[in-house]
DNA sequence: TAAACGTGGGT
DNA sequence: TACCCAAGTTT
């Protein structure tokens, strides 16, 4: 073993987190639903859904068994609902036959990336794959201190994995990166990398690797709270936006207001607006208009029965405190 | 390849 | 306030 594996390794030994699979023996399926729900998605708040799904749907056909809105309901508000979509597909894509075991397999699967595939396969099933998620292009960006094309990533995380327990090797460079090795502020001092990192010697290892930039477009918007004695109108999405959730009536655009009410034959004079809220998504801030009329005859929804995403359970946060 | 896709926490 | 970013994937 190379001195900068074992000084990682010998690292993450005292100071890997105890993360619930880290503590007890979890199955495949298990791995697979960790990897899935923290994609993109903090270590503390995915913890908890993790938990709660695994809970529920302790194999891939207890998930296809059920329909898919029971997941997104317990997925509401962890964002990035293709995750949910796509998962529900794989469970129900496995049918009876078992998790495959390979990166290459499991790349065939929705939902699973290059990053997942190898995370599993390595950590569930032992292949001597290396990862490579943001924290790993991190570590090895400061390591050569370089500007990295992700194959150039990928090179140097397989020439680094420590192929006897390649499982342990990702999830230990992982940590160094989520811990020590951060975007802001790292703690070269404690890390057992420094010996053989480039960036640590300038002034400036946080320049490594480049940010992305992109930059958040502003969008008005406009919602409509029908509501009635059983409820709320509320309507299933459908599309790559929220897609699956339920949601208020909502429309974006100059118009949005106007051909809100007209899709829905409302009369302007029983509107009334109840306020301003804003709410961005990661590439999108959004002004939303708050409207509220009462129902005549829909079909009314309660909050409580449905998915919802975080975007409307805030509209109907605003309009439950303006009716107390 | 770049943009779309959620949400919440940190600075 | 504004911006960055998190165990990424899809198109």
């Amino acid at each position: 073993m190379e001195a900068a594996q074992a000084a990682l390794l010998s690292w993450y030994e005292t100071n890997a987190r105890p993360l619930p699979w880290r503590i007890s023996k979890v199955s495949a399926w298990e791995i697979l639903l960790a990897e899935i729900i923290l994609q993109q998605t903090r270590m503390e708040t995915g913890l908890e859904y993790w938990e709660r799904i695994r809970k529920e749907y302790p194999n891939p056909q207890l998930m296809a068994a059920k329909p898919q809105e029971r997941l997104l309901q317990l997925w509401q508000g962890c964002g990035y609902y293709a995750r949910a979509r796509n998962l529900y597909k794989l469970a129900c894509q496995l049918g009876s036959k078992p998790l495959p075991q390979t990166r290459d397999d499991l790349l065939e699967l929705p939902g699973i990336g290059t990053y997942t595939a190898a995370a599993v396969s390595s950590i569930a099933f032992g292949e001597s794959v290396a990862c490579v998620d943001g924290n790993v292009r991190r570590v090895i960006s400061r390591l050569r201190a370089k500007h990295l094309t992700n194959k150039e990533v990928q090179i140097n995380a397989d020439q680094l994995l420590y192929t006897d327990r390649p499982g342990e090797w990702n999830q230990a460079i992982m940590e160094l990166g989520s811990t020590i090795c951060t975007p802001r502020k790292p703690k070269c001092v404690k890390c057992p990398l420094q010996p053989h990192c480039l960036a640590t010697q300038t002034p400036t290892p946080e320049e490594w690797p480049a940010s992305r930039k992109v930059k958040q477009k502003k969008v008005q918007a406009t919602v409509l709270i029908i509501a009635g004695n059983g409820g709320l109108v509320l309507n299933e999405r459908e599309g790559k936006i929220l897609g699956g959730l339920w949601g208020l009536p909502y429309q974006e655009g100059e118009n949005a207001q106007i051909n809100l009410l007209n899709s829905l034959n409302i009369e302007d004079e029983n509107i009334t607006e109840i306020g301003q809220i804003t709410h961005d998504f990661s590439h999108k801030k959004i002004q939303i208009t708050v409207l509220l009329t009462s129902s005549k005859n829909h079909k009314l929804t309660n909050p409580r029965d449905v998915p919802l995403a975080t975007l409307d359970r805030k509209v109907i946060a605003l309009y439950e405190s303006e009716a107390s």
